[in-house]
DNA sequence: ATTTAGCACTCGCATAGAAAGAGTGCTAAC
DNA sequence: GTTAGCACTCTTTCTATGCGAGTGCTAAAT
């Protein structure tokens, strides 16, 4: 339904508007080197492509600029499946083979970079634990009141948390209890451990010991915890420096967002699906309405345990985001898949 | 030096633009209902402030506004020393009342009600644990190649790190490290730890088992992580309501400095002294020319170990945040110093 | 039937001037 | 020492004006 011509002149819009963030004209336009038309040719297909809804004017002598609808069909259609540069690459793979620090500091550093290399804000949604397995449960007496309860999983992910022990508690009694503990519920996923934590050892508990309920509520409790990954968001000023964000009420908008985490939390909820790009209005949140949100999951085996994200204004580079972000998921994808099944 | 009709309006006219962000003038000043001079007489006396430096003008024929000078003897002998409601007072004491999340969760909702109570963004140093012993060192295998190095402290505080195990190494020999470890580490400083390891264990240890170096190495970087507290910031946005930010491009300035964890730990060095307020460019940082720093430092027992701080715009509600900042300080050191005492 | 040149028209933006308003400094009177 | 009065300054707001970039439409050219 759209001609080759009007395809041409569409992509040639958005590009330019990407980057100088300026209104197009028809003049302007037709300078360009690889444009054949006349201005007047333009000008006409131009206002065909806004009647169609692809294009808007900011008042009614001005430029084009692409509307939503338009950023859309380019995504969908129009965008040249760019490559990274090697220098890009190299970076990108060498974030995940330092695996020294910890998961979790490797993760903080993929939204660092991203950020960087995009000078939009990244989000990164770190992988959740719900599949691991408990490696091993521990109790570490502090004092006579307290106690420390640690919960090793067989990705060698630690979660501990402080409680206060029951009063007129023996020693041996506590080991007595780990024992039970780790007898019975080593293996377990720890999204069931909260269940089975009951049923499992409850009873045989009670048979040997009183005043167990705190510490299994305490375990309970721990291991809550990392069933759902880190938020890790880097660049967050990086939105100041877009044209479009000069008013500091719209910066507001974005940023009061980006401090929620349960809002954030939303936007990247992880799933199968591969890139994924959220235009202006198409996020649900009032305050996206000006921003772009360009987010992939990254799997262990099959299933999508977290996610990285661009947030960036409509007027984003996509290609390059859809790029980068599609690669290092990936990326990501590999490297974890590898760990997750060679140490369990 | 200051006549007391001076020290009068310099005070009202601090407090008044405090509260409206703009230039006093000299009608509306004698207009309030508290002034009794006519408003030539308070435009002599602002003459004379100006001259001594407290007061400043934005343009040849505008009001008033406090220089860095005024805003500092303001703080220095102006400041009534302000009450905290009692529903503020609650508030505050109870953050630390419940420590079932753990200390680290605590510190961040001090963070979280600063910056809400303030409506300026705080900056909570978590206390560091240079001074809290090893109490328990653990070695929990994973797989054949990996295993995780913990430390826990005597205050409930756990350390961990994933490391891979030297080659043929036998669970028995495992468990003979972790015992000489602990056997030779309780109770030692987590800074001295470092040092200690390798005097304290090396030579035994030679002597029972092969490829101890790698763990001996663990344990060391595991120990240098928690000697410098954790940073939590609060209410970063606040500052955008504030209309002397309504350039984005102050606001650039002082939202790079908060992400920046290096910047952010100058400012708020624990110290002995009590609340310190810095104004403007008193304060090092170039970004921080438009903001006020008011930080106060607890501590367990005579030693600092951790701060909190609010950063706002220099037209700040010093009163305010300083009885605030105050009360909270000593608040945490009582708590802090009690839970660390009763728990050695 | 397309494409393009030409032209009148629109709108934003920058510049300049004018008027209003808030405030000052100074002088002279109280 | 205090204050009323007044000229002056500077910002802010509004209006007018011209310029430039761009459009839409019509009619000619291809």
């Amino acid at each position: 339904m759209l001609t080759d011509r009007q395809l041409f002149i569409l992509q040639i819009i958005i590009d330019d508007f990407i980057r100088s963030a300026q209104p197009v004209g028809s003049n302007n336009l037709a300078k360009k080197e690889d444009v054949s038309y006349s201005p007047a040719t333009i000008r006409n297909e131009m206002a065909n492509l806004e009647e169609m809804g692809f294009l808007e004017k900011t008042h009614t002598s001005s430029g084009r600029i692409p509307s939503e609808k338009g950023y859309r069909y380019y995504v969908d259609h129009l965008l040249a499946p760019g490559s990274l540069a090697r220098s890009e690459q190299t970076v990108i793979h060498s974030i995940f083979t330092d695996r020294q620090n910890g998961l979790e500091k490797a993760v903080q550093n993929v939204a660092t970079i991203l950020s960087e290399l995009t000078s939009y804000t990244s989000i990164v949604l770190g992988p959740k634990f719900n599949d691991h397995k408990v490696k091993k449960l521990q109790i570490i007496p502090i004092d006579r009141e307290t106690a420390v309860a640690i919960i090793v999983t067989d990705t060698g992910h630690v979660e501990n948390r402080l409680f206060s022990l029951p009063e007129r508690i023996e020693a041996a009694d506590i080991e007595k209890m780990v024992n039970i503990l780790n007898d019975r519920l080593a293996g377990v996923p720890l999204l069931e451990l909260h269940g089975k934590l009951y049923k499992e050892t409850a009873e045989l508990m009670k048979r040997h010991l009183q005043n167990y309920e705190t510490v299994l509520k305490m375990f309970a409790e721990a291991a809550i915890g990392p069933t759902t990954g880190k938020l890790f968001i880097g660049g967050k000023t990086n939105i100041l420096n877009q044209p479009e964000f000069r008013d500091v009420e719209k910066v507001r908008l974005v940023m009061n967002m980006m401090e929620k985490e349960s809002d954030i939390y939303e936007l990247v909820r992880p799933t199968k699906a591969g890139v994924r790009v959220k235009i202006g209005t198409e996020n649900a949140e009032q305050a996206m309405e000006d921003c772009s949100l360009i987010t992939a999951s990254y799997s262990v085996g099959d299933e999508p345990v977290g996610t990285i994200a661009i947030l960036g204004p409509k007027r984003m580079e996509y290609s390059r985001v859809i790029t980068l972000v599609d690669f290092l998921s990936h990326d990501m994808t590999n490297v974890l898949t590898r760990l997750y099944n060679t140490s369990s």
